[in-house]
DNA sequence: GCCGTTTTCGGCCCGACTGTTTTCAGTCG
């Protein structure tokens, strides 16, 4: 049965291939509507699409008769002779080339006539020779670029962003804790530590029977091809690439295994170190005494200090491995080998945020800018999850490709947030804000009085990303510094494995953001992560408080608030760092706190 | 290809930036 996903990449891909021959844009347009609308109606158009009597499938908006038609065609034979013609006619990596920053329908389809280019390999090649920049419309600056953005690219090659992996994490680790002879099952290395990008998977199972499991598994549906497959470790690659390795020790081990496949590598160096001080040897399996050095290297004053082999305490969970060490329990997120462990040792390590402490959030969208539910939608969604209250954050007007609202399209959507607020009365609120853009020059796209109305608003960088590092700097620093900018969007405007953060130099925007009272947020989409995890603990000791959004364009993208959780807690902050903690009580007086200040 | 009609064809989202040009095409947000 094909999915929904499915169909909406066939109608992508035809979209790409009418622009490579050039058709009418607002036919492509079509179709990529038509790939939005089938990932998000609310009714199941699968089934309308099964159907002999297209009419009501036909009444969606956006889904006309030759969209039903096709739909129709996929649903019941699960092909479409349309799409399978024009795939025909190209090869099937001329795809690659759309990936590539700076290209664009119109010069893939110079490079593929002119050329012959169809991938991204050819393209290097013939960027390499120089033969790029002889084409028309081209130049030494594009045949540069391009090789920047191929080069970027392969760096990233083997990366996946933790986001878009997290659902194969669940079906794996589900899959293997199915099985009868699995005890613990756990996905440790950067996954498990919260690294926005990983390259593998590696999971760890306790099992008395191993090569029973390593059967099992490199059998599983998810496996694309069999990398290596021994009795107690096996390696898989999936259908997207990614590398899936499993390790099967036994109960005894599992704790310490755990340690040692979570890392980092410097966390687990500076642990073994810390052990040996005193008189244990920490290996993948145990904790035990550490053998006496021979002679011939006992001259190293670090030799000298080893204490005599003593007999180290039962391990039975993963605690006790850093308890017997002296240690307080370090969660995955920390261990990077970044004054953790010192931390531990003193038992000032911080608290970290979890989910379950959110109460609501900030920062997101709806239909009336680019968004794909309706308030309404949004806020039923945000119920489920269990939150108190939404921000909704809707473009402002200069994104106009976003749809963005002015000032009339505004104030309308304010009242309309204020009736359903009348609606749900005291059990659950929306904030009405916005997602207002930071202009070239540093001022806003609204002026006061229209932010004046609002409950709270975001300002983001959604243009001129070339500016240098000190006007930039200066652009952001000035919009944070109007009294009605509550919060930060997106700092550095990164789109992981995509596009490069813009220059800007984040200590000044962070000490800025101190003296202003301004909110940093957490953008916890999964392609941005940004601000990114390393600048929070000195966002945080310089007074700044966090806001962990999701910045959701439609109601499933609100679970991406785990994701800013787990970031947030990479960057050590606690729950009383991030604003989105506080409950609905007390939430409206942090809003207002900045300007009610400025007004003093 | 969709929509919405002044019911059967015309309009469909705008502007900045870049690099190529020598007045603008292509890409991006």
């Amino acid at each position: 049965m094909i999915t929904r996903d499915q169909i909406a990449t066939i109608l992508e891909e035809i979209a790409l291939l009418l622009e490579l021959k050039g058709e009418n844009p607002f036919k492509i347009r079509a179709y990529r509507t038509g790939a939005e609308v089938v990932q998000t109606h609310s009714e199941d158009l699968l089934a309308l699409a099964g159907e002999e009597d297209l009419k009501p499938l036909e009444a969606v908006k956006g889904i006309g008769s030759a969209l039903a038609k096709k739909f129709h065609e996929l649903v019941t034979t699960g092909k479409l002779a349309f799409y399978d013609d024009l795939k025909a006619e190209f090869p099937e990596t001329i795809f690659e080339l759309f990936e590539i920053q700076g290209l664009g329908p119109k010069k893939v389809k110079a490079l593929y006539e002119e050329l012959g280019i169809d991938s991204a390999a050819s393209l290097k090649t013939a960027c390499e020779k120089g033969e790029v920049a002889g084409l028309s419309g081209f130049g030494q600056k594009t045949e540069k670029k391009i090789l920047e953005a191929i080069a970027f690219q392969e760096a990233n090659a083997d990366q996946f962003r933790m986001g878009h992996v997290a659902p194969q994490v669940e079906e794996i680790r589900d899959a293997l804790k199915a099985h009868p002879q699995t005890t613990r099952v756990e996905v440790a290395g950067s996954y498990r530590r919260g690294k926005e990008t990983v390259h593998d998977l590696d999971f760890l199972v306790a099992t008395p029977k191993p090569k029973e499991i390593m059967d099992f598994f490199v059998s599983q549906p998810f496996v694309e091809s069999v990398i290596n497959h021994g009795s107690t470790k096996s390696s898989i690659r999936l259908e997207d690439g990614l590398q899936c390795d499993l390790r099967a020790v036994s109960p005894e081990e599992y704790p310490c295994a755990l340690v040692y496949f979570t890392g980092s590598k410097e966390h687990n160096i500076a642990l073994r170190s810390l052990a040996l001080k005193q008189g244990y040897s920490l290996n993948e399996y145990s904790l035990s005494p550490a053998e006496p050095k021979s002679p011939k290297t006992k001259t190293t004053s670090q030799a000298s200090n080893v204490t005599p082999k003593k007999k180290p305490p039962a391990i039975h969970e993963e605690a006790d491995v850093y308890k017997a060490l002296g240690l307080d329990y370090i969660e995955p997120e920390l261990r990077e080998n970044a004054g953790e462990i010192e931390a531990a040792a003193n038992h000032s390590l911080p608290r970290l945020v979890e989910t379950g402490n959110l109460h609501g959030t900030f920062h997101n969208h709806t239909t009336a800018s680019d968004g794909q539910n309706s308030l309404r939608e949004m806020a039923d969604a945000a119920m489920e999850l269990g939150l108190e209250y939404l921000g909704i954050a809707d473009h402002s007007k200069s994104s106009f490709q976003a749809n963005g609202l002015d000032e009339k399209r505004l104030l309308k959507q304010v009242a309309e947030i204020r009736k359903l607020n009348d609606e749900f009365g005291k059990k659950f609120r929306i904030f009405a804000g916005t997602e207002c853009d930071i202009l070239k020059d540093g001022t806003l796209d609204f002026d006061e009085a229209t932010l004046a109305q609002l409950d709270y608003s975001v300002a983001s960088v959604h243009s001129s990303f070339t500016l240098g590092e000190a006007a930039m700097t200066k652009r952001i620093i000035k919009a944070i510094e109007s009294p009605y900018i509550t919060m930060l969007g997106h700092l550095t405007g990164r789109l992981l494995l995509k596009r490069e953060p813009y220059a800007v130099d984040i200590p000044a925007v962070i000490d800025a953001a101190a003296a202003t009272g301004t909110i940093i947020e957490l953008n916890a989409s999964p392609w941005r992560l940004d601000m990114d995890w390393r600048w929070w603990r000195l966002a945080a000791e310089k007074g700044v408080r966090c806001s962990i959004n999701p910045d959701a364009h439609r109601t499933a993208a609100l679970q991406f608030l785990y994701l800013g959780v787990k970031s947030a807690r990479k960057g050590w902050l606690t729950k009383n760092d991030v604003i989105n903690c506080l409950p609905l009580s007390k939430i409206e007086t942090e809003l207002q706190r900045k300007r009610a200040s400025a007004s003093k």
